[in-house]
DNA sequence: CTTGATTCCGAAAGCGCTTTCGGAATAGCC
DNA sequence: GGCTATTCCGAAAGCGCTTTCGGAATCAAG
């Protein structure tokens, strides 16, 4: 198998390289003619340019690269995939690749980015959950690297970023408990270094204070991003002295311990206890009972990401390309009317 | 912010590019004292190699690339960015890189793999699920470029792989059924084209014979890899003249969806009828009844086939990075005795 | 002090591609 | 037919790194 090489080309066709590279990419300087010749040949032989090489001399490198989160957790990374997809779609428009970095921890971050920034393997990064303040954001301001934020920390003006508008979401999934006759609404809520661990815990306050229900913190636990961590948090909230007629999860996946937690009391989730979670994870459908939750588009969204994220690379300015989006209400049925509360009917 | 080459180096040391990187590529024939020096002066520059310009100049790509499965379902991919993530600890030994690759269309997985194999980005190749005869690893094989697949095809003699032996794992499962009592144990399996739907369907059978019980096929199902294809399926089965008392699933998706079905035939799963799946998925936790399955070592088994990998890429043989492992019982809560059959406790 | 072996580094070619520049050939115009 | 404008291609430099080769300097041994 000869290797098929731009000098190959060139001689089989009486031309020189330089010649050949510019037929192919497409320069107004080579006649029609020379630019058939060239196609067909290449195409004959499924001549693919070396990557290596051609990126060390255009200095571009045609990759982009997704951080995978540091802490993982196997219920919550169907989204991972999913996002991977969009992007890898996304990017196969210029045949631009995707890299999976991953920092060896989560102090490691800012070093891996680091490095992803100086090795030049990459034009663009995307990141995921951001925290509050993030040491990565500044990294790759810093770096001149083109990112987009899968999320957004407290600073957002400055950078390119695509989220949910989970505040509002949090706010929507109060006033439907209200509506249900709930006004003992417990909160299961993320870590606080994560900034939508704020927003979601800022729009259940705010729905609060909209409904002229009072605030009690007792009805507010933190807890990790698994099912296990959710269950602890609603087990100690329902085995205190004033138990939450419904409990609004930050995460499907704390949703589905608070399920899990509901049952082990002997209560029925849906009926004794409300439950709703927030992502709109596929297999709600399945969990005992169906969770209600609020579902954020994640269809597309790793696609629009790319493209987004191509865009800014092409020069775009990056405060150009913020996006939210918003969540809308899944009901399934881990929700339901108050106990021997009678004034609305579950029509919704 | 000066950017720091081999070159920058140089001259600030007041050496030749050459000796900067046989030093700092650990060449024999540069002193301790210069060793030191350039390493000292690269860290504190934070000094990373421009990856295109080594790989052109080497000829190697520092980087291998996963094949993502082209039929994508949601519910099913929790196992995909596990073995990313175990991929890329172990790449990250070497500081090479993952690439997440894609077909548009499962007919351009053959064209897909080529175009890797002449662009020369990486130094191999993993892909999953493979087919029974699988064009892709014959193109592989072709191709000279290294490879591991995550399962096995027919003929799985010539290459290396790494599986889980689904075949007993079915046969296993037969027998814990029949220790229940079951004697109509139904099988949805997965689309033939797969090997190992092959291979779980011989389980069966297999365990079948052992244990004196006809073959009926009627109670074999082929369906798609998804919860509803999986309720589709078992809901005719249940429907028809002899319903099974057990349904056995190739995957804990279709269980998921088997269970649904169950229920939707005002049954109820794990004492009505039985289910078991297989995969062993983190989210088996909280279907309703929790779902008893075959669960398969998915923990290191990234990381373990980066490492087969990279030892094939070294230029070990092939054959010799074969492994099969073994999956076991995770009983939860879909299984138990037969209804009205009370031979044996539920003890197992 | 001479010789041969070592130690260490500089010089230079080359990896495969892109891109600028200049010039030969052709076309267009009066 | 002479002139400029246009079309098209060759030549060559360069991207940042690796690696081979040869030779200057140092060392040990006689």
């Amino acid at each position: 198998m000869q290797k098929v090489s731009l000098k190959f080309l060139a001689k089989e066709l009486g031309l020189t390289e330089g010649t050949v590279s510019r037929a192919l990419n497409g320069y107004p300087d080579i006649s029609k003619l020379t630019i058939k010749r060239v196609t067909a040949l290449a195409e004959k032989h499924n001549y693919r340019a070396n990557q290596a090489a051609r990126r060390l001399a255009t200095g571009v490198a045609e990759a982009v690269a997704y951080l995978l989160p540091a802490n993982t957790n196997a219920l919550s990374e169907p989204f991972v995939s999913q996002l991977l997809e969009g992007l890898g779609q996304s990017l196969a428009k210029r045949n631009w690749d995707l890299l999976v970095v991953q920092a060896s921890s989560s102090e490691n971050e800012a070093e891996t980015i680091a490095k992803l920034s100086r090795s030049g393997k990459v034009s663009g990064v995307v990141i995921s959950r951001p925290y509050k303040q993030d040491p990565r954001i500044d990294l790759l301001q810093k770096s001149k690297l083109p990112f987009i934020v899968h999320g957004r920390s407290v600073d957002h003006a400055d950078y390119a970023w695509y989220d949910v508008d989970s505040e509002t979401a949090f706010a929507d999934a109060v006033d439907h408990l209200v509506e249900l006759g709930h006004q003992r609404i417990g909160f299961v809520g993320a870590p606080t270094y994560y900034h939508f661990s704020q927003m979601r815990l800022n729009g259940y306050r705010a729905a609060l204070a909209d409904n002229g229900i009072a605030q009690d913190d007792s009805l507010i636990e933190i807890a990790e991003l698994s099912d296990d961590a959710g269950e602890r948090a609603a087990v100690s909230m329902l085995k205190s002295q004033r138990p939450p007629t419904a409990i609004l999860c930050a995460t499907d996946t704390q949703a589905i311990g608070a399920l899990a937690a509901i049952r082990s009391q002997d209560l029925t989730p849906g009926k004794d206890v409300s439950v709703i979670g927030y992502d709109g994870l596929a297999f709600g459908k399945h969990t005992n009972p169906p969770l209600t939750t609020m579902a954020q588009p994640l269809a597309d969204s790793g696609r629009h990401m790319g493209d987004m994220l191509l865009a800014i690379i092409d020069g775009g300015n990056p405060t150009d390309y913020q996006e939210l989006r918003g969540a809308k209400l899944v009901r399934r049925m881990s929700d339901g009317p108050v106990l021997g509360h009678n004034k609305i009917t579950q029509t919704s």
